[in-house]
DNA sequence: ATGGACGTTGCAGAGCATGCAACGCACCAG
DNA sequence: CTGGTGCGTTGCATGCTCTGCAACGTCCAT
């Protein structure tokens, strides 16, 4: 809409591939030389992006506390994080937490496996949408219509045998997976990985977020993932009712929340 | 300098503050609620910014995801992981990296205290520059003259009784740092909590970032904290060899790095 | 009903971003 | 030393694009 910030937006992600020169911004934004150089300094004044030693642009500080912040902010996160970490205690595996926005679904907080063998994931980083079990019930939840829009212009990679190949198959999977209140992902994403998830609902029943287990099959079998179900279940229903404020938070574990940072 | 772009950044910031409406945004921003309109769409076309149910726009996914990958990008964050968590299985306390970029210092690692107190920080916050351990690091090895610079302009807040009180005071304790080539934080940020500081140095001896062990008074005196000094000098001596290419990359212990994810 | 609060749209005017060309600078080769 | 090339940077005139206004639609509370 705005052409000039609509530029300036566009350098962000391009310099999220790497450091990139004056020139090349340039060229691939398309614009001439000097125009680029006044997109990068205002964006360099907000401390969005930082110039180093080389001359060269790369993504600043100012996006990584804001991006902090933004997770802060999701109070979801908050509560559901003691839960996350008390399911990890008694399962040993490694618990993810997401939301859905817009298109994507999105790893919001993670509590490692206390296995040697752990899985590569990221915070903040987009899930494989059309195979991860959280993100089918956050989708699986979607009204009707928006529901089908969104699966229809996704892709289908077929990171493995697995994963689902088309839109009819996900939205079939989806409406099993609403129908159940629960998810899995077996082998969809990588061969040896396995997940089951379960739902974080509003005080209204909507899906705000989803958590999930996973482990590879090294660890345990599906089948015995499977067993752990209604733990995820419960937790994610406790987590439920206290976002929901039908729950009286009761702080069971050591809390540590003065809102300060140390180094 | 270019005052579309500046306004549009200006209100990530504001956001991040919590959610705001359309009105708001646009006093805060001292424009029309027109202008401030097209700038939220053009911020939402891009998923900075997001609009939730009811109608209120928050911070958007698209910058959680942009700053996880500015945060990747870090090489100094990726070597130094390993040797972090190392350090932590060796003593057990909270183990920080941070790193200096434009008169703030920003923590990109952390690896959490084994012991059931922990202290509350966060990646992508900014540390309390006039009294971290590692801030006293990156401050110390500036050029004279930028160094002069930074330290005048800064806010000296007196957190507790031994907080760095004055630009004065900082700099001879920069001074001190400098020659000493460590540094400490004892109750200057938290009254009950001490860290213990090292530099990580890149190819040419510049420090490119620095790491800490900290811990609460409660689990052991400042004292037993300083024994641990040539574990932490040698953990960062030992990033510091691999970050400048002069240590061979041994790869110790088990790694997980396929770059996928997984729900 | 009716007022207010809020988001949205079309429009005309001008403020501001744009591209050009020229300059400064570092680096390299001759 | 000198000419050349590749970079970032600056001033300026042109006109595109952003701006604020006013009017409209909607929703909600009075």
């Amino acid at each position: 809409m705005s052409q000039t910030v609509d530029r300036a937006l566009s350098i962000l992600p391009l310099l999220a591939e790497g450091p990139a020169d004056l020139g090349r911004v340039a060229d691939r934004l398309g614009v001439h030389k000097s125009t680029a150089l006044r997109l990068l300094r205002t964006l360099h004044d907000h401390g969005f992006v930082y110039r180093q030693s080389d001359q060269r642009y790369r993504l600043g500080a100012r996006l990584i506390a804001l991006a902090q912040e933004a997770m802060e902010n999701l109070d979801v996160r908050e509560i559901a994080h003691p839960h996350l970490v008390r399911l990890n205690e008694q399962c040993g595996h490694t618990v993810h937490l997401a939301v859905y926005e817009e298109d994507e679904v999105l790893y919001i907080d993670k509590v490692e496996s206390r296995y040697p063998v752990r899985m590569y994931s990221r915070i903040g980083k987009p899930v494989a949408i059309t195979v991860a079990a959280v993100a089918k019930l956050l989708l699986a939840d979607l009204p009707e219509g928006e529901r089908r829009a969104v699966v229809e212009k996704l892709d289908y990679p077929l990171y493995t045998a697995r994963s689902t190949p088309h839109a009819d198959a996900f939205l079939k999977e989806l409406a099993k997976v609403r129908e159940q209140g629960w998810a899995t992902d077996l082998g969809g994403h990588e061969e040896s990985i396995n997940c089951v998830a379960a739902p974080i609902r509003g005080a209204d029943g909507r899906v705000v977020a989803a958590m999930s287990v996973s482990a590879p099959n090294v660890v345990v079998t599906a089948d015995e993932l499977l067993t752990l179900l209604p733990l995820v279940r419960r937790t994610a229903d406790a987590i439920s009712g206290e976002y929901s404020g039908r729950t009286p938070v009761h702080h069971a574990e050591p809390q540590h929340h003065p809102d300060k940072d140390t180094p």
